[in-house]
DNA sequence: ATAAAATACGAAGGAACCTTCGCATTTGCG
DNA sequence: CGCAAATGCGAAGGTTCCTTCGTATTTTAT
């Protein structure tokens, strides 16, 4: 009996693997419906009935592959550090750029994608136990830190070891905390968003200069 | 029939004012209550049945001064604002500090308070909607607002109105959130804490240095 | 074609809560 | 003391939601 690659025994581990394409595109709209759930009705709406009714199936079948409600959550969330990191693994590992631009357009891109999915990072957090244990979110988080670590060494090459490691978790904190505090306003325009995301590049910069030199 | 100040008729407002001694420290039994279930508890396992308990009262006498959950909520998010503010006025309105050391001192305290009462803060965050509507918050909101302004345009005397107002706006983005994010950690040492709170206060002062020029 | 496996369904059990209401107890006051 | 108002109580009604399970349908493979 060939068994799938599973997703190992956590309690978000998956009841069953899709075998069928009926029942791949079945998880597929569950998940497209949590997503419009959490959205579009927020983390109190968000269960299980209403997911599986938005998905046009049947609580049964939601359970036939998804343990419990906190499963679906962590599926989204885990999809959500999986395309972040890669995003700023394609940024922060762009050769063609010095690397004070590549740390710029990682806030800037950041604070974009935040922007665009505020709804759903809201009621994620909101609905969500924070899932920072899983090992997912460890394994991405070590991967973005390291290049993280690169990119700011070749930005600021006098810096000392722990200034580097307390650079690097400003970065982090600046461009998470504040895209999320900033891109929290629905009614910024894009634009806005854009000119915070140079704002906190230029404090963030200037800041490292200092240190720099 | 002389009737105590209310409290407005928010869905919020307490349904009965406490007018003999035993309920006015029932009243404070219940507030003591949620506070240490939730910084102890967590959202989760905040309800009333479980308040009423920790505070050695029934559900019944609960409803007596709060007409729902959401109420208690309020009342708990309402004493931090309260608190916050004023702390917020002491430091920034204290003339006998330079005014970029106020902001130093102001972003100090605010990681400190930030830090101990970090726990209830998330719970309230994750528990409640967020009250901002409320008008309490809203007057809090521009009093502290309008000093903030007053201590920056001492500080960067040569700033046009709209820097300002972005500077003000930055400088309460990195004072709320970076401290969220920083404190929320719990395995941060106090001294860790100010360490942070002092970098947050370099990194905006030197952006403010360079764009006062 | 036909049996076995995989999928889908949704009613219903059951747990957790919020809130009310009728009654018991305590306090203020003449 | 004795009455009225204030306060306190907690069982129980009602709601919402999570999850299971027996059964029906569809697909796969022989």
């Amino acid at each position: 009996m060939p068994s799938r690659p599973t997703r190992g025994k956590s309690p978000f581990a998956a009841r069953k693997q899709p075998r069928q394409q009926r029942s791949t595109k079945l998880v597929d709209a569950i998940l497209e419906a949590a997503v419009r759930v959490l959205s579009r009705e927020g983390a109190a709406k968000f269960n299980t009935v209403r997911v599986a009714e938005r998905a046009g199936v049947s609580v049964g079948s939601l359970y036939q592959y998804f343990p419990n409600k906190q499963a679906i959550l962590f599926r989204l969330q885990e999809k959500e550090w999986l395309e972040t990191s890669a995003l700023m693994q394609s940024i922060l590992g762009d050769g063609t750029r010095g690397a004070k631009q590549r740390l710029r357009d990682a806030i800037s891109a950041f604070f974009r994608t935040e922007h665009e999915e505020a709804p759903l990072r809201r009621a994620l957090g909101a609905s969500a136990p924070l899932f920072v244990d899983s090992p997912i979110a460890k394994a991405q988080h070590r991967r973005s830190q390291r290049l993280l670590y690169r990119t700011l060494r070749e930005a600021a090459p006098t810096l000392t070891r722990p200034q580097l490691v307390f650079a690097g978790e400003l970065y982090a904190a600046t461009m998470g905390s504040l895209a999320a505090h900033v891109t929290d306003d629905a009614t910024r325009s894009r634009a806005d968003v854009e000119r915070w995301a140079q704002a906190c590049a230029d404090m963030f910069l200037a800041h490292l200069e200092t240190r720099n030199r």
